[in-house]
DNA sequence: ACAATCTGTGGAAGCGCATCCGGCCCGCGG
DNA sequence: CCGCGGGCCGGATGCGCTTCCACAGATTGT
């Protein structure tokens, strides 16, 4: 099936067909339709190929995550897709799991499939892979670790202020005792919400409890196990993100304790199940579906117009479930609370 | 960078580059050794366009999903990348969101897109879509839905059984008043496991509760409302998916109730989270690893040999956690238990 | 010794399409 | 009535690659 058969039916000349299917000005509506009818009935299809090599674009984005399975990026996979979707783009996810053998694979399958613009959005990606689209004038679009140049662009989250949020929602609620379960240290955005807890707690002027997580569930789970087993117990928790806000309430749970009556808990992304945890979980918003928008549109932008990259700013919201409530004037020990399991 | 420029480089030909890339066996290995540093040296990549262009295939897998947010898809998506990269193949990603238009937009672009292969792991298309795969000899592979044939594979989940396990583990305990939240009526496998429920009780011979959800969160949270308020309370809930269980814990919670004391709740699927559920859900566990695996190699297989498709059967395995335990003597009002909210 | 093979290589055709360029026909002004 | 411009259209070309075919030189069998 290809466009000359199509012509060959229509009665014209495959330059027609190519224009009708672009639907150049210069072909005569009478003659467009007979052309569309013909496609109609053959059920043609362009080549994607034969199109893509002869105009040197593919019509696809590249879009590197970090993982999958974490809930975080399939919403943002989403609205990234959606956007591109409506501009006529497809896009060619790379899911790296965290293994920079599969990341450099995954680069060089996307530069071979020519694709017209990449969103990274991880920061656990080598410089030199970033290094090869550059080479290549692939436009590009970082999460919080590029800096805005020709062909890239960035978008900058505002993570200090979402934790600002937070630790003044507790504070408000009378704890002083706070602790906080980071994410991993190499990765940049999670360094960023350390070090604003740190700084929006130093007005208390007391050391603060941080303990290291992973921004999984396990890693919440175990930090929160050592909190709990520390000298000075929290009496409420910040968690890096939203995944080990629920390790933290399982571990709270696990230990006989109760959410938010003898500790409070919050979170960082609002991903979706954290609406429906028990208890629903206090959250700092991070706007997923805007940010697979802009992401997309920066790179929609640069495509067009060759332009310059810029960086966008993006706010968080804070949202206040039922895991936080006002500090009780006794801590209450594990062994006076009713362990809620049989 | 063309083939041409690294055949000039290397002194050579432009078939013997072209060798080379494939590593055939009739290029002198000096030869290839030259060849091959010229690559190195300019950073040479084949486009992939000109290469499917020739040969009429894509090395593209498409991979059709309902919802990718739906955390059972991620976990899909994984397994099934993994296995295609494997093999040299990239996976082009449909989610379509339950949008017919979405979907016959996404099919249009795979066939475009000349993929080699797809697997549709979503009930919820249309036959005239996978007519246009048929058609265009595209092999498929089919998530229950699929009769095999010529091109055509299905992999087959054994949902009956694992209902029977789940019902025969809340019987072992002593419950007898089990109600069943169901899936959306329009899939098929959610049917099946409705049909599995109804006649697994039906040796009690008593009418059973059934309340139809729509396998996400927010259906589990109604449903399990409606239960709450019927006439028999029910002692056990399982639930036609884990979302939907998850939505039932939380329904189940606001009501002032506990989980497993007052009422026992069982999943199906078996998702990450369900491990991190207030309390761990006991679930069915759906083999998603496996059967990616499988259904990528079925497709592998038939784009290998043009053969026959198959149909595999694939097992659940019943994962006893702390959502269920032995009824209650004496069943509890909400107004006689603690509700565990300040 | 010569022919018959075999090995390594290069040239050229063609995959399906967009697009440049040239040709046709119509209607207009001179 | 002729020339000329503009609106439509068709053919040729080339995008980068694979692969068929041709060919030169080396190797073997007879």
């Amino acid at each position: 099936m290809t466009i000359r058969e199509v012509a060959e039916r229509a009665g014209v000349g495959i330059a027609t067909v190519s224009r009708t299917l672009h639907n150049s000005s210069r072909v005569s509506p009478e003659t467009a339709a007979r052309v569309r009818r013909a496609m109609q009935e053959l059920g043609y299809r362009p080549n994607t190929h034969a199109q893509s090599l002869v105009s040197g674009r593919s019509h696809m984005l590249g879009l590197v995550v970090s993982d999958i399975i974490n809930p975080f990026f399939p919403e943002l996979i989403q609205g990234f897709q959606d956007v591109a979707l409506q501009h006529g783009y497809d896009v060619f996810i790379a899911s790296t799991g965290y293994d920079s053998s599969r990341m450099s694979h995954c680069v060089g399958r996307m530069i071979e499939r020519k694709v017209d613009g990449v969103a990274i959005m991880t920061s656990e990606i080598d410089p030199s892979l970033t290094a090869q689209f550059a080479n290549r004038k692939v436009p590009l679009v970082f999460l919080d670790v590029g800096k805005p140049g020709n062909g890239i662009s960035n978008v900058r989250i505002d993570y200090a202020g979402g934790i600002t949020d937070a630790v003044g929602h507790l504070l408000g609620l009378g704890h002083t005792d706070i602790a906080f379960i980071s994410g991993p240290v190499e990765l940049k955005s999670a360094r960023e919400r350390r070090t604003a807890f740190l700084s929006a707690l130093h007005v208390l002027g007391r050391e603060q409890l941080v303990e290291e997580g992973n921004h999984r569930v396990d890693g919440g789970v175990s930090a929160m196990t050592r909190l709990l087993r520390g000298a000075t117990m929290p009496t409420a928790v910040l968690a890096s993100n939203d995944l080990t806000a629920i390790g933290a309430l399982h571990g709270i749970h696990a230990a006989g304790l109760r959410v938010p009556e003898d500790i409070s808990v919050v979170g960082f992304d609002d991903i979706a199940m954290s609406e429906f945890t028990v208890p629903p979980l206090t959250t700092v918003r991070l706007p997923r579906a805007e940010l697979a928008r802009v992401a997309c549109d920066a790179l929609l932008g640069m495509i067009g117009a060759g332009g310059k990259g810029a960086e966008v700013r993006l706010g968080t919201e804070l949202i206040i479930r039922r895991s936080t409530s006002h500090r009780r004037t006794a801590k209450p020990t594990p062994a006076l609370t009713a362990a809620p399991r049989s």
